[in-house]
DNA sequence: GAGGTGACTGCGA
DNA sequence: CTCGCAGCCACCT
């Protein structure tokens, strides 16, 4: 693990956690917000260590570019992700986030 | 040291 | 319209 990896899991959980209640985003929209527009993948990784992080990241509010829950095995429980949207206010249907567009949060444009 | 994998995405067939 | 493939980069075997 070198330090800059490290910074680069800091800001991933830092744009997380500044993700309102009852929003979400997507993989590739914090990629493109750090730099590495390309590499949604290593975000998608950094929510996969980010659960032993503290404070708590919310990484069920961040989902695919269509509004899937692509994660949701990776919690406890597979319907963990979705109760925890519905406990917001997102609606979840068939493992989709519903009114996703109206939903979707920006880092671009809300940072 | 090399190859495979994945919480993604965009583009071409 | 759906389906497949390549690019991306850190981690695991």
């Amino acid at each position: 693990m070198s330090k800059e990896n490290q910074d680069f899991f800091q800001r991933v959980y830092e744009v997380v956690r500044r993700i309102p209640r009852g929003r979400v985003t997507s993989y590739g929209a914090i990629a493109a917000f750090l730099g590495s527009k390309g590499s949604a993948r290593m975000v998608g990784w950094a929510m996969n260590a980010a659960g032993g992080a503290l404070p708590p990241v919310p990484a069920h509010r961040v989902v695919n570019r269509e509004g899937m829950l692509s994660g949701k095995y990776h919690f406890g429980t597979s319907n963990l992700m979705q109760e925890l949207l519905e406990n917001e206010g997102v609606r979840v249907e068939a493992d989709h986030v519903k009114d996703f567009e109206r939903l979707f949060w920006d880092p671009r444009k809300e940072i």
